[in-house]
DNA sequence: ATACAAATTGACTAATTAGTCATATCGTAT
DNA sequence: ATACGATATGACTAATTAGTCAATTTGTAT
């Protein structure tokens, strides 16, 4: 990442920070960041790439200083002590990043955002989830869910307190209190039922896949079309070798946009797929 | 309240919690509510106007659903969870709101809408305290802000499951879980310290005040700036006047904001002084 | 029916916005 | 020194915005 784009990362943060996504002017943050607007328009693509980067920035950041931990020998809740300890250091560090994304929790303008939102809060999720089986074994397994729930709102409230105060606390005596905390209510789940069960939350997250992939769907009907277009023409090889290419990307987990990108661009010179080529760009946020 | 302000607001909340607050034009609202643009202007001053009435009304009818339980003769542990149901019940009632409000936290634009969101959150927290303390007695009492943290934590985990599938879950059973989870707790802090003592949360809450206030201090930077410009040019005496009583009305506690923009407008005619003028009317969130 | 006030309209203004593009400056290789 | 591509600029456009106001409709009392 090249340091003018760190700059306008920052000072973008800082400002959503304050005023929020919707209420900040791409101008506030050139000035703020000390360039001219038309050089803003070199490093990203638009005002919604750029929060896309910011995301994608920041998120990766938080996820490595988590990771650093994985390949350390560590007894699990040693090890998950330092990966809390980490996460709320982090975030911490990363202060604007969170309260800007505590401000607009989602800013679901475009279904990318959404998609990444959504995508990460269930790594967050399935994170501490194996953090907990690792520590507390079989006991905890039907009640995963649930301990994740509550480990999750534990951290949020007191993420919050931090915020607030960093200096007036300890992060690791934090980290182990709440740890204890788990114990806890560990303790007390003996003969208790759980009340998000495995069953209710697989048909929860069916549906909300569902929802979140619906795009997913209708890229796979345009891609058929596109087959079929491209099968009635002539010199089609080209194009099928592309089309293949973009469909296994777009079958992908996290789908590579560059990638998808490239690929359209291929299909730039053949009026007959443009419709298609746009549809398809509309939904991955991608300059026609 | 007139039948159609409420159909305003049930219009515009609506639309918050799809678009968020910023994206969302009085056009769009208006085109929602069946009514004109100029009849808007009727019933509300402006469009923040409009969500401080929305930000009332909400916290006005979900105080009151609580409040209903107040006065039913029942052990305390019953009426809490009594008022617990109640609380998720009328939240879930009215998803648009609580979606717009984890959205966009309330969007603290200008200082109304922050004081009155600070506000809100302390009276939360209190009121689970004095339910806690209620239902525990003096055993929660060193621990009372740290069981209040944790419960808020469990409550937004859990609130957020139930707006995704309202149906899947019994309030009252997840409402009795949480409480057993708290008896849990309870039972572990024996003999733990407290994380968020007593006196570090009064030390944080009068910082926190002098957080909302924290404008002020750039404010008075912006003032010594203009009182040296403003000392280097010709009949200054106007000038000076008007920035006396500019200063003295941001020192006030609750500043009003006509007063600070009569004496902005002063300023208007002296281009020397138009960035420290439009700082301020930035902070205050005065037109420019 | 008439008069008059209250309620409502939507075309209008001035300001602000994201994004573009012709022009200018910079860095570096020869 | 010259040339040339990369980097950067900011005036510009077209669209959208919050808020206004003269003109019109509606309601009501006589």
């Amino acid at each position: 990442m090249k340091e003018k784009e760190k700059a306008i990362i920052e000072a973008a943060i800082k400002l959503y920070a304050t005023k929020g996504f919707a209420a900040t002017s791409i101008q506030e943050i050139v000035s703020e960041s000390g360039i001219s607007k038309g050089a803003f328009y070199l490093y990203f693509k638009s005002k919604d790439a750029l929060l896309i980067a910011i995301l994608e920035y920041y998120f990766d950041h938080i996820q490595k200083n988590i990771e650093i931990h994985d390949h350390e020998n560590l007894p699990p809740r040693e090890k998950f002590a330092k990966q809390l300890t980490a996460l709320f250091s982090t975030m911490i560090e990363h202060k604007e990043f969170i309260i800007m994304q505590s401000r607009e929790q989602a800013i679901p303008l475009n279904e990318e955002v959404k998609t990444l939102m959504f995508r990460k809060h269930y790594e967050a999720q399935k994170f501490y989830q194996n953090s907990l089986r690792a520590i507390y074994g079989e006991i905890a397994e039907p009640h995963l869910w649930d301990l994740a729930f509550m480990l999750e709102g534990f951290f949020n409230s007191y993420i919050r307190l931090l915020l607030f105060n960093e200096e007036g606390f300890r992060i690791s005596e934090l980290v182990e209190y709440i740890l204890r905390r788990m114990d806890s209510l560990i303790d007390g789940l003996k003969g208790e039922e759980p009340i998000a069960t495995e069953e209710k939350m697989e048909d929860l997250f069916k549906k909300t896949k569902a929802f979140f992939l619906a795009n997913n769907h209708d890229i796979k009907l345009v891609i058929e079309k596109m087959k079929k277009v491209i099968s009635g023409m002539e010199n089609s090889e080209d194009f099928n070798i592309s089309l293949e290419v973009l469909q296994s990307e777009i079958e992908k987990e996290t789908p590579r946009l560059p990638v998808i990108q490239g690929m359209l661009s291929n299909f730039r010179n053949e009026p007959k797929l443009d419709t298609y080529r746009e549809e398809i760009a509309k939904i991955y946020n991608i300059k026609r």
